[in-house]
This record gives structure tokens, C-alpha cells and sequence, in this order.
DNA sequence: TGATTCGTGCAACAAATGTTTCATGGTCGT
DNA sequence: ACGACCATGAAACATTTGTTGCACGAATCA
């Protein structure tokens, strides 16, 4: 017989679950509640939590037309499988010519980069904000185009702690300040691929100094995260384009000073206003109006 | 040394792998950037996909603390479980006290930002893309937190136009950039209330010389939005927390240089790629392994 | 330099895996 | 009611799995 279906192996096999014994329809359907125990654990432990016989599981695999249960696994690990390169979710990108090309390349952008933004670990940021909390002293550092990440971050910590933080090898040297790393101070790095070997230094330096690190990078790969405490993954290849994307990236970092300055309390907020009544006093701002 | 960070085998695997064998180090990062296949494929599978001993693959395990193999992978399956549901779609959060406020807080305002970037609208952006791509030199002026933006932009254009475009106020007095705006040149202002005094004299000096103004403010109704050829909206009080969101602006700076780009056509490319090869020529990143 | 430790690959091991076979019990058609 | 057929569970099968003992080589320290 020919079947046509061949989407996925979930879909296959609830297509051909009516019509297959009362036994194999029972794991048929544990498989497709739990597939992804399916596609980690052993053939024989789940037949023992769904309290069948290992051998039903063999059965059901031929039955829907692979070759055994480990075809069909295969096929259900690939398919489960989390896509790092592609980009593009649903959508058939036309690339169509015309003046409206330009308008759907923003709007893929912004809605991929939207879709990036819940993917970002909260609970790494939370604990990262807490080791900062904690530091002494707080050194950041970025290069080529994340140097505009590290200076809002540095911006917005500043404004409540501004004797405690510092850019990398701004103010002399950069070795000078690889070299005053000390442990008690937390060190942010911010960098994706293609990493720099600056960067990559200012990890290293602060690994070997005993400093928290604090790695926001694309991937827990990236050889600044070797070694870090603390590892802020962001999405940059995700959205299309030429450049990758720094929305991530930044949204850490004012999420990180965000938590921060919630935990400094009233301090961090006394530390706010003071600074913000000096801006004031020296009429950096245009006056409200009513 | 007290180790805090206890939540993934990832992270427990990053922060061991400096202190560790060449050998491991080498097959921990596999296991890092592959955990996929590393929770679904056998031991031996990855070993020869790693070009490593399979043997070694049990020592690392043991060697981050873990009873074997199995056991880390079965953490690296749990971590990858996906989470049954995402009932917080309707963010019926109780905003309640303790260790999970900051997280509760950092995810509101992921979801708040991610919601205002397809607020953004694409074809304010195509149009002011046009505007710059016809501008014979692009400034950029931007201040306090909207100095990262400005300077990221200033990065991504000078990728490919790099004698073309400057910041405002870097190379000298600002006074002397103010006086060299002209017809035919386009001003980019970036600024959110409270708005600067400095950037809405950049807006002014701007259309006092004629040349083509595009403000990236936060309002319709910014200072430096009047008398504008082009007003590319951002949200920056969308997100709660205390400081303003600079993601919308950053978004909106990200898809103008990508779109500018794209009218560059071959040109813009080749000029991209020069200066490309002269970053890998200054061995600028860290070299890519196989 | 010599002794020792440590890292590494190879090969053998026991345990666990998926598969197959076989015997049993039930169902359907004639 | 008898025989053919099929679904089903248990046990035996060959493979593959993760692990460990061992030998060799490099680095370390006295």
C-alpha cells in the first residue's frame, strides 16, 4: 500500500492507530503522549511504565512502517530535534523583489527577534544579578559591536553604583585592568560568534584571577563562557539579515541591572536620585511641559 | 570556595572544564555544543563523531562529580525536558515576594518588550533606510542610555560606509559637528524623555542646515521630533522595572542598518567584505574549529 | 637523570539493549 | 464445533551499551 502521510511520526502514527490491535494502539498512544521520554529513555523501561511487554513496542514500530523500534526513535529524535539553523519558523521567506521587500525584511526581524526574547533563561539572569549584587567591584567588558551592550550596561549600573563599575580598558591599558582583576569582583564578558580574542582574554584573566565571570554570549560553547559562573544565552543568528542581532543581548542587560538595583534596595535607590538630581542641577534635560 | 551555581549539568560541566585534562576539556565541549545528540545518541556514536576515545567520555562525567556517563546524560535529559505546558501566556503572574520576584519581574519585561517590537512600525524604518541610503554622509547623536544605540549603529553602517558616517561630537567639540550638518546629509537623533538638551540641539542644528532629520525618540512628541523628515517610534516605558527599554530603539537601529545594506546592493557587500578580511587578516576572532 | 604520577588509547568485560522465536489463549469464519 | 488465524506475553538471542583494567608515553619532581 502506498501511504502518502509522511509528515512527521507522530502524525503517522496516530493516522494508523485505529487500525491497529487493542495492544498496540494502548503504546501507541503512550508514545505519543510521551514522546520525549520515548526518544531518552530505553524501549524496556517504558514498557515497564506503561505496563506493557517490551516486545509491543518493536510490534508497533513495524506496524506503522519503520523497520524496528530504533528507526522509529531516530525519527522521533529528529524530529524533535531544537533547530539552530533555521532561522525561519513558519514562514517561506519570498524574498520577492519590489519596494514592499524592504518592509517585510524589518517585520521578520523584529517579530524573529520578539520570538527570541521569552527563549532568555530569567532564572540565570536572577542569579547573575545576585552575584553582582554580591561583588565588590564590577568590570565589563565588549568588543566590535557588543561595546554598545557593555557601555548601557555600565550607563545603567553607574547611575546607582558609580564608583564600583567599570569598562574594560577604557581608562588606560586594557592589560592594566586584566590585571586588577581580583577575586570578590564580578567580571561581565559579551560576545557571540565570531568571538574576539579580547574578549576571550578578559574571560580568561578573570578566570584566573578567581573573579566571578559572567559570560552573556550565543552559546554555551563560546570559549568566554569556559570556566564562567554565570552564562546569559541569547539568540544573535536568530532573526534574518545580515548583521546578527543585539536586541537579546541588550534585554539581558537591562534585565541584569534591572535585578540588580531591585536588590540594592534603598541605597541603590538613594544612589538613583542623587544622581538624577545632579542631572537636574546641571539642566541636562529640556524642562517638562505640563 | 562556596559554588552556588548547582542548577544545570551544563553550567556544573562549564565551570569544571578549565581545570580539567586536555582530552576532556576536548570532549566537553562536544558535549556542550552537541547536548542534544549527547542526551539521544549512544556513548560510542558521539565518541567517533568527536574523534575521541569512548572511554573518555566516562571520565568526564565522573570527573564533574557525576557516577558515570549515565548519569550525566540522564541530568542533561532532564534539563532538556520540555516543560509540560506554558500556562503563563495570559501572564496572570501574583507578583509575590520572595526568591522568585526577580524572576517573575525579568519575565514581565521580557514579554513587555518582546510584545512592543511588532509595534514597531517597518515602513517608517524602510523609508528612513531610503533617506540614508541617499545621504551622501550620516551623523549620529545620541545620549546618556541612547549612546549605546547610537554607537552600535554607528558600528553596523561603517561596516559598510565607513568614510560616510560619524558620531556626533567624538572627534572634537560637538559645536564644530553641529556647524557641519548640510543639505544632502542625513542627521540621526536618538532620545527618549526625558529628552537631553544636547540631542535636541543636534535635531535643530540639523534642520536649521537642511539636511534630512530622522529621530528615533519614544514619542511623537520628542523635542527632537520636530521639523523631522522621518519619526521612527519606539516603546520605552512598555516594560515595567525602573529604567526606560532601550530593546525597541535598539531593534529599530539594527533593521536600519540591515535594511540601508540591502539598498546598498553589491557595492555595500563588497565594501562589507573588505572589511571582514581585514578583521580576520588582524586575526581579530578567535579562530573556528572543525 | 631517575622515579613517579598522570593522562590517554586499546581491548576485554558484564550488563542492558532491541529483536526474534515460541507457546498460549482468544476470535472469527465455515 | 473445529480449524485457521492473530494478538499477546515470556524467554532466549545476538548486539550494543557503558565501564574498567592495563600498558604505554609524557610531564613532574626530586
Amino acid at each position: 500500500m502506498v501511504v502518502s502521510a509522511k509528515s512527521s511520526p507522530l502524525s503517522e502514527l496516530r493516522i494508523a492507530l485505529p487500525s491497529l490491535p487493542l495492544r498496540l494502539q494502548e503504546v501507541g498512544r503512550f508514545v505519543a503522549a510521551n514522546d520525549y521520554d520515548a526518544t531518552t529513555r530505553s524501549m524496556r523501561d517504558l514498557a515497564a511504565e506503561a505496563g506493557a511487554d517490551p516486545a509491543a513496542f518493536t510490534r508497533l514500530a513495524k506496524a506503522i512502517g519503520y523497520s524496528g523500534w530504533d528507526a522509529l526513535r531516530a525519527a522521533l529524535t529528529e524530529a524533535r530535534r531544537p533547530s539552530p539553523a533555521s532561522p525561519f519558523s513558519g514562514r517561506a521567506r519570498s524574498r520577492r523583489e519590489g519596494p514592499n521587500a524592504d518592509v517585510a525584511l524589518i517585520t521578520d526581524k523584529l517579530e524573529a527577534e520578539a520570538a527570541g526574547l521569552p527563549r532568555i533563561s530569567a532564572h540565570a539572569i536572577a542569579d547573575a544579578a545576585r552575584a553582582l549584587h554580591d561583588a565588590k567591584r564590577i568590570w565589563i567588558a565588549g568588543y566590535r559591536s557588543c561595546r554598545s551592550v557593555a557601555e548601557l550596561l555600565n550607563y545603567e549600573l553607574r547611575l546607582f553604583r558609580p564608583e564600583q563599575v567599570q569598562l574594560v580598558g577604557v581608562s588606560g591599558p586594557e592589560d592594566l585592568d586584566l590585571g586588577a582583576f581580583r577575586p570578590g569582583e564580578a567580571v561581565i564578558v559579551i560576545g557571540f560568534m565570531p568571538y574576539t580574542n579580547a574578549s576571550v582574554r578578559v574571560a580568561q584573566a578573570a578566570y584566573g584571577a578567581g573573579a566571578t565571570l559572567i559570560a552573556v554570549a550565543d552559546s554555551i560553547a563560546a570559549p568566554m563562557a569556559e570556566g564562567a559562573d554565570h552564562v546569559l544565552l541569547f539568540e544573535a543568528a536568530s532573526s534574518p539579515g545580515f548583521f546578527p542581532s543585539l536586541t537579546g543581548a541588550l534585554a539581558i542587560a537591562q534585565s541584569l541591572a534591572a535585578v540588580t538595583f531591585s536588590l540594592g534596595g534603598t541605597a541603590a535607590k538613594k544612589r538613583l536620585e542623587e544622581t538624577e538630581a545632579r542631572l537636574a542641577a546641571a539642566s541636562t534635560y529640556v524642562a517638562e511641559k505640563g
